[in-house]
RNA sequence: GGGGGAGUGGCGGAAUGGUAGACGCGCAUGCCUUAGGAGCAUGUGGCUGCGGCCGUGCGGGUUCGAAUCCCGCCUCCCCCACCA
């Protein structure tokens, strides 16, 4: 295809070098465009999903939100993504590697509401921005199947599942406290709520008591802590057993009959059921149901302005665990059933109502945060499970580990761990409670009171309640002309055209739901979209998700470990059960690549811009590609700085130099000088495949690096053929090309090569090519480096031993002296030990 | 409080029981140049009596041999956290 003579002469400044011969010098700016021309002509990374001769390899990065611009984060990321994708190319597989964007979300309303224009054109604008700044990296996606979620092909699928999950039990309304971000005025997600914080903009959430819509991802939590099955990063798998929180506990209620009421008694979630003889109160947190119940008159006004002023108080001042513990009393009592004791109840706010069941039983002398109470409201501390040693005196402190039973009654005696199983079993054989096992997990809130995200098709009818949009009639279509100025409330109530509709079951008046969906849920299924985009009927392809899904690789920060690859993990579990696809985890293998950051802290748009664009201009996609990913290990990140940058501008020339050198001006052929180079070549094979696998490319482009060096060495000697030459330099572009395409490309076709590089196979390296001639061996003495031999490869252990006994550095620290020992590591050292 | 990770030259970082500092940045010297914030070459952990000695956060241990393994500390980063 393309060869030498495509290139313009105009760009093509001859230099001469020491050798005489007359060269082009590396020119980035000239180059990039031509060859990704080239390659958007061919079609080469057009996915072709009818080629089953090649193992199928479908690998994805995290899509970008639409913010704007590509900044160094997303080089970044996308470079090492794309190396990863276009090196299992070069492997011989067939590889699906798309991209999209992540394109409903917050940021497009408010630069509504800041520029006045309107979120569609803000993010269609966006996208097309970074669609040319994406090509500027050269990356090998199929962009025939590029995904924007905002597009209402897309999120009517979103709103295709939602109706589905209603009928399989997944989705449901329901009243209750639900996070609330005063500040970007939406409900939030549970998730999405950090250190008392929305996640988003950092203001100070409250709770609300309002109706929304929910996924019933808590059905999922058991089978979620299984990860057996797929290969994750340690951190992501340790991040998700943490957020989804399993404890075993009893559940054990307390009497309260003698008020008369009508409920059973105040249930308390234990995991510690072996302390339960030291229950001394009960603390119902400010939210519970029975507060106002059993809250004796003469305390009303206090508990009152307690429950109160605990519902003023944000999140983040509710759970700061360095807080003083309050509380106050009932005046009421309950009936620990395990030995009749009367026992005060209390509220405290350090008691959560989301979590267990809203109350807890106090047990000051094994808890923490209840000792604390206690000390502070003078409440009794009884010992249940003594400490080793311990002879009946105070605690000083909460003891919290295991021991033995003590004032338990008939449990006296057991070791807390059997006493836990015994007393659980006297509970439930009483049905004064049960074994019950609680989750951190909550299900996942989706509505949000904003405009920019999928409509959730239901519409409300007085006589049919809410009714869910027929199929026929989705997409339900986000009207382009509302108002959305934040009011607490959807802007789509304001908007009288999209809120009223007919019922579709009865036919009569009816109001839209005017909530929208969490953009999470776009992301959830995306990679599935990928393989159909265009499908006008289905959300998918369902013969090329049996051949092509899950995602084999996908790569994303850390900052998702728990939110969207949560989500994602269970919408793919609501498929399989829907019936949709027959597997349970969405991507196979994850690799979460580290954060780029400023000495301010995280790159973003907003805060901290670090515009590549530049950087491109002056060194090339190729150069920042290498740059970013040689830096340090991707799974580490790191302080942008590109005070380096021109170490790798300088090796790229470097490599153009080597790459171009006319090979038969080399005459010579020296075995000894012919031997290095195989053995170089070889070597740096084994490295660079070993490391690319692993995603280590800082080490992948070092031993690049050192191949580059070696071969120089070997034009310097002048004792290679012109045939081996020339395979090295084959060798290094082929190595090259996931890292640096366009030069790649580009030296390979000027090389002679067939178009294109990133079609070939990469090369093997052969054991048997990795031994030299001669090999040095490190002479110890006593385990300190001495001197150093060099003997031929087929050295045996005496002649070796010989060598470095009689070596000058050996003599000088073994004379005089007894040898007692010689340890000989093959190839590599010969240590003697002297006394 | 729980969990995860890290500590190595002036800097980014290599090395997972076998020559510590690969590779690169920076720096130094030289060459080339009208010039150079360009390019090329060489050198570059510290100390040194040129034999060596010291050196991977600190203190011990195992080993012929430890950045690496074990025990005890210190420091830093990230995530989760009044989860009963």
């Amino acid at each position: 295809m393309a060869i030498a003579s495509d290139i313009p002469q105009e760009h093509a400044s001859p230099v001469s070098d020491q050798n005489g011969s007359r060269r082009d010098r590396y020119d980035h700016a000239e180059i990039e465009p031509r060859v990704r021309r080239l390659w958007d002509e061919s079609g080469i990374y057009a996915w072709d999903a009818e080629d089953s001769d090649r193992p199928k390899w479908f690998v994805q990065s995290m899509f970008p939100y639409p913010s704007g611009d590509l900044h160094i984060g997303h080089w970044f990321a996308f470079s090492g993504g794309d190396a990863a994708a276009r090196f299992k190319r070069m492997q011989g597989y067939n590889v699906l590697h798309p991209q999209g964007f992540d394109a409903f979300g917050l940021p497009a309303e408010n630069a509504a509401i800041k520029g006045n224009i309107h979120p569609k054109i803000w993010t269609y604008g966006n996208i097309a921005n970074m669609r040319k700044q994406f090509e500027l990296m050269g990356n090998s996606y199929d962009w025939t199947r590029e995904i924007i979620t905002c597009d209402p092909e897309y999120y009517k699928w979103n709103q295709y599942f939602f109706l589905k999950f209603l009928e399989n039990g997944l989705a449901y309304r329901s009243d209750g406290a639900v996070n609330w971000c005063p500040a970007d005025q939406t409900t939030l997600a549970n998730e999405q709520v950090k250190d008392g914080k929305c996640e988003r903009c950092e203001a100070v959430v409250v709770k609300r008591n309002m109706p929304q819509w929910y996924f019933a991802i808590t059905k999922y939590a058991d089978e979620m802590l299984d990860m057996s099955g797929i290969d994750w990063p340690e951190k992501v798998v340790v991040s998700q057993e943490n957020w989804i929180g399993r404890s075993e506990g009893v559940n054990i209620s307390f009497d309260i009959s003698e008020y008369g009421l009508d409920t059973k008694g105040i249930s308390t979630f234990t995991t510690r059921i072996d302390t339960i003889y030291g229950v001394t109160f009960v603390v119902l947190s400010p939210e519970h149901p029975l507060v106002a119940e059993l809250t004796q008159p003469e305390y009303a006004a206090v508990v009152e302005d307690y429950v109160a002023a605990a519902a003023r108080e944000s999140e983040i001042e509710r759970t700061s665990a360095v807080r003083e513990k309050t509380g106050v009393p009932t005046g009421s009592y309950c009936i620990n059933p395990l030995n009749d004791e009367r026992v005060p109840i209390l509220v405290g706010d350090y008691v959560l109502a989301t979590y267990g069941t809203g109350a807890v039983m106090g047990v000051p002398a094994h808890d923490e945060r209840d000792f604390d109470f206690a000390k502070k409201y003078d409440l009794p501390i009884r010992v249940v499970v003594a400490p080793d040693g311990w002879s009946g005196e105070e605690l000083e402190a909460a003891y919290i580990a295991p021991g033995v039973q003590v004032n338990s009654n008939e449990f006296d005696g057991l070791p807390s761990r059997e006493g836990k199983e015994a007393i659980a079993e006297k509970i439930e054989r009483n049905g004064w409670g049960e074994r019950v096992v609680t989750y951190h997990l909550r299900d996942w809130l989706i509505s949000r009171q904003r405009y920019w995200g999928t409509p959730i098709p239901i519409i409300y009818c007085d006589h049919c309640g809410a009714v869910p949009v027929p199929y026929e009639d989705l997409p339900v279509e986000l009207p382009s002309d509302a108002e959305f100025q934040p009011s607490g409330r959807s802007p789509l109530v304001e908007h009288e055209e999209f809120l009223n509709a007919p019922c579709p079951k009865c036919d009569g008046p009816g109001q839209r739901e005017t909530d929208t969906m969490d953009t999470f849920m776009d992301s959830s299924w995306y990679h599935m979209r990928y393989l159909s985009p265009g499908d006008a009927s289905n959300p998918f392809d369902g013969g090329l998700a049996a051949t092509w899904a899950p995602v084999d690789q996908y790569t994303g920060g850390m900052e998702h470990a728990v939110m969207h690859l949560l989500y994602a993990r269970f919408f793919n579990r609501a498929l399989r059960d829907i019936g949709l696809v027959d597997f349970s985890e969405p991507y196979l293998h994850l690799f979460s690549h580290g954060t780029m950051t400023t000495e301010q802290g995280r790159i973003s748009k907003r805060s901290n811009p670090v515009t590549p664009d530049p950087l491109v201009q002056k060194y090339g996609a190729d150069t920042l590609r290498c740059y970013l990913m040689f830096l340090g290990p991707w799974d580490k990140g790191g302080i942008w700085t590109d005070s380096g940058i021109n170490g790798i501008r300088r090796w790229m020339h470097r490599v153009w130099d080597l790459c171009t050198r006319d090979a038969s001006l080399l005459g010579g052929e020296d075995s000894r000088a012919e031997n290095a180079l195989e053995v170089a070549s070889h070597t740096a094979t084994k490295r660079v495949l070993e490391d690319m696998a692993a995603y280590k490319y800082n080490t992948a482009i070092a031993s690049l690096m050192t191949y580059a060096n070696q071969m120089a060495d070997a034009w310097e000697d002048g004792g290679v053929s012109p045939a081996l030459w020339r395979s090295s330099v084959k060798r290094l572009l082929l190595h090259l090309a996931p890292l640096a395409p366009h030069i790649a490309e580009e030296l390979w076709m000027r090389d002679g090569g067939e178009f294109s590089i990133h079609s070939q196979l990469v090369p093997e390296w052969d054991e048997s090519k990795l031994n030299v001639e001669t090999i040095k061996i490190v002479v110890q003495v006593n385990g300190r480096v001495r001197d150093t031999i060099t003997v031929p490869a087929d050295a045996g252990e005496k002649e070796i031993a010989d060598a470095a006994l009689a070596s000058p550095g050996a003599q000088r620290h073994t004379q005089d002296k007894q040898i007692r020992r010689e340890i000989y590591v093959p190839g590599r050292l010969f240590n003697i030990v002297v006394g």
